[in-house]
DNA sequence: CCTAAGTGGTTGCATGCGCAACTATAGCTG
DNA sequence: CAGCTATAGTTGCGCATGCAACCACTTAGG
C-alpha cells in the first residue's frame, strides 16, 4: 500500500524543522544568558515579568500558569522557589477563599529590573534583529492563525 | 535610573511570544495525537524518522542526538526505550570500536510507516496550512539567519 | 611504540515538569 | 438551604532530561 500522504518538500521542511530548532536553540541561549547574568532561569523571569506588568504586581495562580505556559502544579513549584528566594509572596484572595495571589515583592521587582535589559537585548539580538518589520508583522498574524485553530 | 532598553512594541511582542506559544501548543498537540494514535511519543517518532531517512536505516548515536535536539545522555535513554520496544537495535561500529549505531528494525519501520501519515497530516493541518508558500519560504530563510547567528 | 589528549557512549544524580488524586471553596439547581 | 458539580490550588508520584563523572577506545606527538 502506498503512502497516502506525501512527504514535506524542502520549503515545508525548512519552515517546520526550523521552528523546532530555533525554539530549542533560542530558549537554551536566553536561559543560559539569564542564568549566568542574574542567576534566574527563564521560566522564573517570565513569572516576575507577568507579575510586574499586572495590576498591583499580583496575579492569580491560575492566570499566571496559563500566561507562562505551565501546568498548575508546575507553577505551584515554581512559585514555591520564587517565594523561597524572596521574589514574591503568596497572598490569599479576599473574594474567593480558594484562590491565592502571587504578589511581587520589592526584591522581586528589583531582580526583574536588573534582568529585563539583559533579556530584551537577547531577544532582539538573537531573534527580532533577523526579521524586517513586515516579517515580524507576518509572524504575529501567522501565529495568531495557528493558535486560533488550535483553540 | 531609567531603563536603557525599551520594551518590546506590540508587533515585536506578538512575533516573539507567538513563537513560544505556538511551539508549546503545537508540540503538545502533535505529541498527544501521535501518542493516542500509535502509542509513540513525538521524540521517539523523530528518532525513527531520522533513522529511516538515513543510509541503511542506521545512524551513529552522536549524530542522532544532534538531529533530534537532545543531549547524548538523553538520547542514550531514549534509544534504550526504543530498543526495549523492539523498534531499533544497537549495533557496534566496525571502524570505531567506541561508537555504536542505532539501527531501525523491521518493526520500527512498520511503526514509523503507520505513524508518519498521522504526523504529517497534523503538521500540515495545524501549522503549514496557515502560511502561504511565500510565507513558508520566508520562515525557512528567517530561521536560517537566526540559527547561523547562534552558531 | 608509548604516552597524553580527545572522542563516543553510558551511568549516577539532581531537577523540573505533568498527570491524577485530593482538599477546600464557590456557585448553581431543585 | 441541601446537595451536586465545577474550580483553585497543592501534593504524591513517575518520567524525561541535562550535567558531570566515568570507561573504552582512538589519534597525535615525542
Amino acid at each position: 500500500m502506498d503512502t497516502t500522504i506525501s512527504r514535506l518538500d524542502a520549503r515545508e521542511l525548512a519552515a517546520w524543522r526550523g521552528l523546532l530548532k530555533v525554539h530549542a536553540a533560542l530558549s537554551k541561549a536566553l536561559d543560559a544568558q539569564l542564568e549566568a547574568g542574574h542567576g534566574l532561569p527563564l521560566t522564573s523571569y517570565e513569572v516576575l515579568m507577568y507579575l510586574a506588568d499586572a495590576e498591583g504586581g499580583r496575579m492569580r495562580m491560575h492566570d499566571l500558569a496559563s500566561s507562562v505556559l505551565l501546568s498548575r502544579s508546575g507553577l505551584t513549584r515554581l512559585v514555591d522557589r520564587l517565594e523561597r528566594d524572596g521574589y514574591l509572596e503568596r497572598c490569599s484572595c479576599a473574594h474567593d477563599a480558594r484562590g491565592a495571589f502571587a504578589v511581587l515583592t520589592p526584591a522581586g521587582r528589583e531582580k526583574l529590573d536588573a534582568a529585563r535589559d539583559t533579556h530584551l537585548a537577547g531577544v532582539r539580538e538573537h531573534f527580532l534583529r533577523h526579521f524586517s518589520e513586515e516579517e515580524l508583522e507576518m509572524l504575529g498574524t501567522g501565529w495568531q492563525r495557528v493558535l486560533n485553530d488550535l483553540t
